[in-house]
RNA sequence: GCCCUCAUCGUCUAGGGGACUAGGACGUCAGCCUUUCAAGCUGAAGACAGGGAUUCGAAUUCCCUUGAGGGCACCA
């Protein structure tokens, strides 16, 4: 591989399911790998066992893949590399560069309570920064195993240019002696990320903007390595409604949730492209290829971005609508049959449903919405809410509208929309009612609701036979009424 | 408490000294269209956190204040 190739990477750690947040991390590295024909490296941070969650490897994979986020090497894992970190470790000690300590959780633990306590900046006391061959000889017999800390210099500062924020500067003295190499011999997440940013040529890493105050140990580590750092690019945090950190108390922000509340790979891209990035000062539909031309780390925003989930409602629907007939009808039929009312027979006609959809499509925001909007066209029987049968009419003269239709439409052969309308268009004015008010009674007999696709349209589709059926049980039940 | 970062409409953002009476989008409101709901169209309200400084001129540069976020683990 050539010196100056772009190489970035994801590295999530599976300790839970990507979120809003880490996929937009992700997509950024992939927009800049293929925007710089790069590689994009997918790596899981696999070094806390204890915190580590079923499926979320698979999780993340899933995610990736849904997005058509693909990788171009990987998934590695760090749990499979431990040696590489150890044999570091160990070098680091043997030079000088770090050392053991003996200290046990409990007395840290304690440490940092007395510090907070005191409002001092919690910090490891360095105890066993400078051990004596004796000491150490009598706490390794004592049967503890020591943990690997890093030799934080104590003086001088330590600063880097990051890409979107500019130069970046820390005194050393307020960093921490941190580990490297944990009791069971797992590296922690700076020794691990360094050496494998380090091993698998990482060009550029652009991570959250968590990691920045992280960063000057990278930077010092890299420094005793005598490796040189890749260059850094932190990116505006993504925020809940309430402007903190995205977890889980937000709600469903794991990104397939979104796949299965029914949004759309490319809106969602389109989505997270926007959400600390822009191209102008107009545009917002850009399709994977136009991003991929366009991104670049100068229009990377500085300012952390609060998740605005209507905008994505709306360019979801925006991209919904775009699909072409066929697209929605095809998309919408796993959900209808994922989420339709469990009396609905299965397996359900791919012609009808081909008939239906293009009456949803542009009202729905989610393929989620689909079924909740179409559900009256696979049900038998509908339940009225009395309110709404004879909302804006009084009892006779809805029961004379109904009856009425009843009677012009029985004889009715040829049941599409355009007869539907020639019959029941007139009889408004003849029974002295509205239009609003005619086509609503019959929206509500017919559909259940006030809200609904066009009334003949949605007769024409549902058929003769079960626009009767319904209009005489919504007779029926007026009449029951009073 | 300490360190770092950030600061334009409610939200996402454009803006990198004069083109700014600050532009676009979501949302909101109003109107049009209309059998309802959507969609669509038109319009409206809505922001440079505050204070200094530099400059002929500052949303744009610098400083301070304030606010917000992040970090300070044998978590990543």
């Amino acid at each position: 591989m050539s010196h100056s190739e772009i190489r970035v990477r994801f590295a999530p750690s599976p300790t839970g399911y990507p979120h809003l947040g880490n996929i937009r991390t992700a997509l950024f590295n992939w927009l800049f790998a293929r925007h710089h024909d790069g590689k994009f490296i997918l790596r899981i941070e696999d070094t806390d066992v204890a915190r580590k969650v079923a499926g979320a490897v698979e999780n993340i994979t899933e995610s990736l893949k849904w997005l058509g986020l693909d990788w171009d090497e990987g998934p590695y894992f760090q749990s499979q590399r431990l040696p590489q970190y150890q044999e570091i470790a160990r070098k680091l000690v043997d030079q000088g560069h770090a050392y053991l300590c003996y200290c046990s959780p409990q007395r840290l633990e304690e440490m940092r309570r007395e510090q907070m306590r005191r409002k001092q900046p919690p910090k490891y006391d360095r105890r066993c920064r400078e051990l004596t061959g004796q000491q150490r000889a009598r706490l390794e017999a004592s049967g503890v195993t020591p943990v690997v800390r890093f030799k934080t210099p104590l003086e001088e500062e330590t600063s880097f240019h990051d890409l979107i924020r500019g130069k970046v500067t820390f005194q050393n003295d307020t960093l921490d002696d941190f580990i490297l190499l944990k009791s069971d011999s797992y590296p922690t997440y700076h020794l691990a990320n360094v050496v494998d940013d380090h091993l698998m040529v990482i060009s550029h890493v652009l991570r959250a903007d968590e990691w920045l105050s992280s960063t000057p140990r990278h930077i010092l580590l890299y420094q005793v390595l005598d490796w040189q750092p890749p260059q850094f690019a932190h990116l505006p945090m993504i925020l809940g409604p309430d402007k903190a950190k995205l977890s889980k108390r937000h709600g469903a922000t794991n990104i397939i949730d979104y796949q299965r509340q029914g949004y759309l790979p490319e809106a969602m891209i389109n989505f997270l492209s926007l959400l600390g990035w822009s191209l102008d000062d107009k545009t917002e539909f850009l399709s994977r290829e136009e991003l991929v031309k366009h991104f670049t780390l100068e229009r990377v925003g500085k300012t952390a971005a609060i998740f605005n989930k209507d905008k994505l409602d709306w360019m979801n629907g925006v991209y919904l609508r775009k699909l072409t007939p066929e697209q929605f009808a095809s998309q919408s039929t796993l959900f209808l049959q994922r989420d339709l009312p469990p009396s609905v027979k299965h397996p359900l006609d791919n012609s009808y449903i081909s008939t239906i959809t293009p009456l949803i499509q542009e009202r729905a925001k989610t393929l989620g919405d689909v079924p909740r909007l179409a559900d009256f066209f696979f049900l038998g029987d509908l339940e009225y809410d009395q309110s709404l049968l004879i909302k804006g009419t009084d009892t006779a003269s809805a029961t004379k509208a109904i009856e009425t239709s009843l009677e012009r439409l029985k004889p009715l052969e040829a049941w599409n929309t355009a007869s539907l309308e020639d019959i029941l268009r007139p009889l408004a004015t003849e029974l002295g009612l509205t239009t609003s008010k005619f086509f609503g009674l019959l929206r509500v007999a017919i559909t259940g609701r006030t809200a609904s696709p066009p009334l003949f349209q949605t007769m024409a589709v549902l058929g003769k036979e079960r626009c009767l059926k319904r209009l005489n049980k919504a007779l029926h039940e007026i009449k029951m009424q009073n």
